[in-house]
RNA sequence: GGUUCGGUAGCUCAGCUGGUAGAGCAAUACACUUUUAAUGUAUGGGUCCUGGGUUCGAGCCCCAGCCGAGCCA
């Protein structure tokens, strides 16, 4: 391996720390007592002597990440998990007898930026106003052996020397995070939200449930899965695209409300708004219909919202986008007539075909009805939604699981949320009719016999449990992924991923092989 | 899949009409006991993404490929 010139330093740095009868990798635990941000939200002070009058004895541990040596005195600057803290640290005070290498040796030469360190100290005012810790005493805690990009801030809060190569910073994540204050926040975001989320469908009285990922059949949604194999069954298996058909067996089998937050993998194009893997919340109430599916949405979205941001209005370019409910309700119908003038509600195929086309619409012979009008919902209605809305009561040849609406020929009791052009949620009036389900079912053979590979695929066992009953029971799915790139304003989804998904980096060491 | 842009020091980036590679930060050395994008002086650091081609000569031009970002489908 070849190593740079930096880091050859640090090993050396390394070599020398231990040739000084100090581990650079010690396994004992340290006593940490404060974090920075807490010590500088509520530190108090003696005017006097620029002391901290309640934080006279504090334990920190975290990474070094900038040193302004100063001859006998340093300040340096320590970075755990709740942010940054300046620190003070004098030749005479860590190194009081006669022997000063702890802080000529091993602080000011050995101490590289990226390394660990635990320190104890007081609190105290630099007089220039900094809030610092003066450091009594220092532990060595880890060695870094590979140089962080040096991200610096000036007064004015610009920042310089960014570390901001996209590709860079996906395949290192952790060094994105080190470096980049602003990434860990968004995370902590998108983690709140999750939590308050859970809160709410908690308080609800649902149960938090997990379903299987590896599946035998792929069903409950319209997507290309990824195949996988079972030895020892010896047995094809499939990434799940979707978990509804579980969440609605465990509704069979007496649980009234379940909800699962997890993983769903499609088999498709990745670009701004799709990973192969991505998050989905979905639950599912007994003894509900999508209206009432449709006002908990309005609860659920306003309340985690509030208690992420502290608001309900979020920015998004030029818009500013409010999850304060109720919102918006339209059907499908009426959102194609509002934005394109056309009423398709009484065309057949063929007239949805002509229709399509005169838009410029690209459609193929394998599209059959519900698939026609989805196209024209999505080409010329949907990226205009910018506020919350409600799309309803979808043609039942898109919905195969959704029951027949109550009053309404030819149409399901769905709705999907459009929030910035975009869909965030899909929801239905559940189908429970074991009966009407196979039906539906066969329909989506003959569309995959007539060429759509995306057509959803009977599950005989599914039909077994709605044969023995389940109640009326409305559900959704929410796209998590999509609701934190909104709440954070994004535009890649990537940004949202810890590791979205990247080809791999070719390492030289392993290019060499493969030639070999 | 199509198309545009990018890949140069650890990081962020310059690099002229094709003439043997540059800055800031980081690193190394020295000075400095309340600094803060610390400062001052000096020093070192490169498979210019990979492979071909054109040329006396390629970071730059041409071809193919790899990786990434954006736009379109």
């Amino acid at each position: 391996m070849q190593l740079s010139e930096q880091e050859i330093v640090r090993r050396e740095n390394l070599a020398a720390i231990r040739e000084m009868g100090i581990d650079p990798f010690p396994a004992a635990l340290f006593p940490v007592t404060h974090l920075a941000a807490d010590i500088k939200a509520s530190a108090k002070f003696d005017e006097e002597d620029k002391k901290s009058t309640n934080f006279t004895e504090v334990c920190l541990a975290g990474r070094l990440m900038a040193k302004r040596g100063k001859g006998k005195a340093s300040f340096a600057e320590l970075q755990d998990a709740s942010g940054r803290i300046q620190i003070y640290v004098s030749r005479d005070d860590i190194a009081p007898g006669e022997d000063k290498s702890l802080y000529n040796t091993l602080f000011k030469k050995l101490l590289d930026l990226g390394d660990f360190i635990g320190i104890k100290g007081f609190v105290f005012k630099t007089m220039v106003g900094e809030i610092s810790v003066h450091v009594t005493d220092f532990t060595f805690l880890g060695k870094s052996l590979r140089p962080l990009p040096v991200v610096k801030r000036d007064a004015d809060g610009n920042v310089h020397d960014a570390f901001t190569n996209p590709e860079l910073r996906y395949r290192q994540r952790y060094v994105d995070l080190t470096v980049n204050a602003e990434v860990r926040d968004l995370f902590r975001k998108r983690s709140r939200l999750i939590t308050s989320m859970r809160h709410f469908l908690d308080e609800k009285g649902l149960m938090e449930v997990e379903t299987p990922i590896l599946q035998p059949i792929h069903g409950g949604a319209s997507a290309r899965p990824f195949g996988t194999h079972h030895n020892t069954l010896d047995m094809p298996l499939y990434m799940r695209i979707a978990n509804e058909l579980y969440l609605k067996r465990l509704i069979v089998g007496g649980f009234d409300g379940v909800y699962e937050f997890g993983k769903m993998f499609r088999n498709e194009g990745m670009d701004a708004t799709h990973n192969p893997e991505f998050t989905m919340v979905e639950f599912y109430v007994a003894y509900k219909d999508y209206y009432w599916m449709m006002e908990t949405t309005e609860q659920l979205l306003e309340h985690s919202i509030q208690s992420v941001l502290g608001e309900t209005t979020v920015k998004v370019g030029d818009h500013v986008i409010d999850f304060k409910g109720p919102f918006r309700r339209l059907t499908m119908y009426d959102a194609i007539k509002e934005y394109t003038g056309v009423d398709i509600s009484d065309l057949d195929e063929d007239g949805l075909r002509k229709v399509a086309k005169e838009m410029h619409i690209e459609v193929e012979d394998s599209m059959g009805k519900g698939k026609l009008i989805d196209e024209i919902f999505g080409e010329k209605v949907e990226g205009l939604l910018i506020q919350p809305t409600f799309i309803t009561d979808y043609p039942v040849e898109m919905s195969p699981l959704t029951k027949k609406h109550r009053d309404k020929e030819g149409l399901v009791e769905r709705f999907e949320l459009i929030v910035n052009g975009k869909e965030l949620a899909n929801a239905y009036t559940e189908l429970n009719d074991p009966i009407d389900q196979r039906e539906r079912f066969e329909d989506q053979l003959r569309l995959a016999d007539r060429g759509d590979d995306e057509a959803m695929v009977l599950d005989e066992d599914f039909l077994r449990a709605l044969e023995y009953g389940m109640p009326p029971t409305s559900g959704i799915g929410i796209g998590v992924d999509r609701l934190v790139m909104l709440l954070t304003g994004q535009t890649s989804i990537q940004e949202v991923l810890f590791f979205p998904q990247m080809r791999p980096e070719k390492r030289k060491e392993e290019k060499e092989e493969g030639e070999a």
